[in-house]
DNA sequence: CTTGACTCTGGACCAAGGTCCAGGGTTTAG
DNA sequence: CTAAACCCTGGACCTTGGTCCAGAGTCAAG
């Protein structure tokens, strides 16, 4: 059997030594065997692991959910239905988080393309915005 | 002059009396004069303060932004300059963190469409996509 | 005067996701 | 053999924006 040091696993996956041990205090890579000296020896298929970790985290999953993703993608055929109603449930959250957004963004583009960018302050709609309410 | 208590302060402002003395400390407002007990009596004023840091924080400035909002408001004119710069170097922000987002959600919204929500972990392709990489 | 509401300070604590450190022991190349 | 590079543990620390607490003093109403 093949296995990799932390340091090995960290350069292969570009994932921190410090962070690989805290994910595992996390519980989402399960704890390796350990040499005799302790140092950990992990399986090749923790690079796997940590690489769908990763990629999981790029589409904005938090560790808590991956933690889920990872326990449903163990079970044959329930955890398929499951790991699509999480990601449905995230793309929810993250189409909600982009209106929020949307909305901040209108609002500030309003109030900038009412402003002069000199003179006094009473004449920024900006200021004016932020002092007097009205901020839509 | 009429001064007031930090409980009134807080309630004409909806904002808590422990972040009032928060945002004392982060200088975000000046420390108020004390009365002969050492209870803080504030100017009128700073009831418009609070608010403009209220109204700044639902357009998503960070409290360190509202600082600088704060700071540059007070200059008579070039004020009005930088704070047109400040709000749009916001705004490009928080565009960015839309295009983020929108990727985001494009991809997990591709791997949702294309998963069939039962059947064996190898048909799923958001578990393929994670594990195998190619998740855009 | 008494009671309840208010205020004071300093510091601890929370989420999330790490990062860094000291003070050791281990491994490996030369 | 030695030095560099690696690894171990436990815990402290970081960011942001607060929130909560204890123990003490103060204020207003009745």
């Amino acid at each position: 059997m093949e296995s990799l040091s932390i340091g090995a696993l960290a350069s292969q996956t570009d994932v921190g030594i410090d962070t690989i041990r805290y994910y595992e205090r996390r519980r989402l890579i399960a704890a390796p065997p350990r040499r005799a000296s302790g140092y950990r020896a992990y399986p090749a298929e923790t690079v796997q692991r940590l690489r769908f970790i990763r990629r999981a985290k790029t589409l904005g999953f938090t560790l808590e959910e991956i933690s889920e993703l990872l326990t449903l993608s163990q079970q044959r055929t329930r955890g398929v239905k499951d790991v699509k109603t999480a990601a449905q449930a995230k793309l929810a959250r993250v189409e909600a988080a982009v209106r929020d957004l949307q909305r901040v963004r209108a609002g500030l583009k309003k109030l900038i393309d009412g402003c002069p960018g000199h003179g006094a302050p009473e004449a920024c709609p900006i200021l004016k915005a932020l002092n007097d309410g009205d901020s839509t």
